[in-house]
RNA sequence: GGUCCCAUCGUCUAGUGGCCUAGGACACUGGCCUCUCACGCCAGAGACAUGGGUUCAAAUCCCAUUGGGACCA
């Protein structure tokens, strides 16, 4: 057969279950499975965990695939539905049944219960008695399957990440593979799923480390051959728990509304578990050519979110311009501004890119740039809209209107002369003139700042603040 | 409770027995640059969980302890 062949070809999956949203640590793995089958020019797989029917939502699916394609994580198969695979299942099933691999048990779960606690009184481990093991019982409404395990021996699995684990098979019990409502359980689907999918190395969770034995065993009894498996370390919590909503473990999606990119949560995820040397930033395709799971580490990592926002004020720098003030267009437009054309953003983005993390960030800076009438903060009006600045800023005013050239350089010299003139200090004649122009002491650099709003703009809101140094 | 995993600066990590007086990055502190802020640059502080071994030599190998986490109930 061809399995030979395929056992040479990478291939690679994404089970996300359809019960949340893609958080970090769903993404991470995506990542990295995405990442190996790339890296060996393989298959990657996305593959819908939904036999939890109850839970499943298909709101969920779409928000977990928006946010993979954000990502920028594309898939070559699938989205298999487990859903729609039931009698694929179901034959692997009465297959395991037939052979004596499994066994219909008809134990309820109140028997199950009592003989758990009385197990437990006496000290002994809870765990299924096998009454039902060798009864050969038939199929009956109500009956959960359950597979019939190894009772002596070890089962070991040679991780690729951890090295070899060794479980002694006396530890595992004849687990339920299909409960009493004909669904089958998780680790059962697993397995069939992977065998006939072809997967050559799973990449998951280390929360699956302690699954592992009884897959093991399952693919043996189907007569499948293992893949390999690398279980990766978990995303904790700053308080060192599993990560969970309070930490900032929200959905991925809501990373793009805060104004994240997605190259920097590639960066950031990629950099959280696994490291190449003293390397910090990776584009994308270093990481496709350099990403092994030999440099994957074995001990939880926590999430931090200043390394976050490092990365993306770092990947803000870099993209240009024009991409960058397409990005940001919608972020203007939540903060209610009017947004014209885009030249003005790309320009406005020139001077805001190394002052803000985040897109949303950089949209509230930008205020001043967008708004017809800013607002003072009044410490800073009070502090430099005074009456030692009005002489000049009056002259300022009369020679800005008699300027043909309304550029940076000339704005720059005719400031530093008539600063000079009135022996002001550059600081603050120029703060003066900042709290007139935005409101505020902080902004980027005064003359680009001017040449961006225009003439028509700063005239007023100069005369504006004249104005007000007599009332302030 | 049982089983399993993990353990280097606050955080992400380099380190695969001698190159380690433990390197880098984020954050932090100080300085330079400067019209403010930021960027950038320079400098600083800051870690091998503990105890035993093995070895000429241990962050690195082994064992125990402690601590954290996960899975199964």
């Amino acid at each position: 057969m061809s399995a030979r062949d395929n056992s040479k070809k990478v291939r690679t999956r994404f089970p996300p279950s359809p019960t949340g949203h893609l958080h970090l640590g769903g993404a991470r793995t995506a990542l990295f499975n995405w990442l190996f089958a790339r890296h060996h020019k393989g298959t990657f797989i996305l593959r819908i965990e939904d036999t939890d029917i109850s839970r499943s939502r298909p709101e969920y699916v779409n928000s977990i695939i928006e946010g993979l394609k954000w990502l920028g994580l594309d898939w070559d198969e699938g989205p298999y539905f487990q859903s729609e695979r039931l009698s694929i299942y179901r034959e692997h099933i009465e297959r395991l049944i037939n052979e004596g691999k499994a066994y219909y048990c008809y134990c309820t779960k109140e028997e199950l219960e009592e003989k758990r606690k009385a197990a437990l009184a006496q000290g002994r481990k809870p765990r299924y008695d096998g009454t039902c093991r060798d009864k050969h019982l038939p199929k009956k409404p109500g009956a959960v399957v359950r597979f019939r395990s190894e009772l002596v021996g070890e089962t070991v699995l040679n991780d690729l990440i951890h090295g070899p684990i060794i479980f002694e098979n006396r530890e595992l019990d004849d687990w339920v593979i299909q409960r009493g409502d004909g669904i089958p359980t998780y680790n059962f689907v697993v397995v069939v799923d992977d065998a006939i999918m072809g997967i050559t190395h799973i990449i998951r969770g280390d929360d699956h480390i302690n699954n592992t034995p009884k897959q093991l065993q399952l693919y043996k009894a189907l007569g499948y051959e293992p893949p390999k498996f690398a279980h990766v370390p978990m995303i904790l919590g700053p308080d060192k728990a599993k990560l969970s909503k309070r930490h900032g473990a929200s959905p991925i999606l809501e990373y793009k509304e805060e104004g994240y990119l997605p190259q920097a949560l590639v960066n950031f995820l990629a950099r959280l578990g696994w490291s190449y040397g003293d390397q910090e930033i990776f584009s994308i395709e270093e990481l496709i050519e350099k990403f092994d799971i030999s440099h994957i580490g074995k001990s939880a990592s926590i999430f931090n979110r200043e390394k976050l926002l490092w990365l993306n004020a770092h990947y803000i720098k870099e993209e240009k311009d024009e991409g960058l003030a397409r990005k940001l267009i919608p972020f203007l437009k939540k903060e209610g501004y009017q947004v014209p054309d885009i030249d003005y953003v790309k320009k406005v983005v020139s001077t805001l890119k190394t002052r803000a993390k985040t897109l949303s960030e950089m949209a509230k800076m930008a205020d001043f740039y967008f708004l017809e009438e800013i607002s003072y903060d009044m410490e800073a009006a009070k502090k430099f809209l005074v009456p030692d600045i009005k002489e000049a800023m009056e002259e300022f005013i009369k020679a800005i209107e008699k300027l043909s050239d309304f550029s940076q350089d000339i704005l720059e010299n005719l400031f530093r002369d008539i600063q000079k003139k009135y022996n002001l200090s550059t600081r603050k004649f120029a703060q003066a003139i900042r709290v007139s122009l935005t409101g505020r002491t902080v902004s980027p650099g005064l003359f680009e700042i001017m040449a961006i709003l225009g003439r028509e703009r700063v005239l007023p809101r100069l005369k504006r603040a004249i104005a007000t140094i007599d009332h302030v």
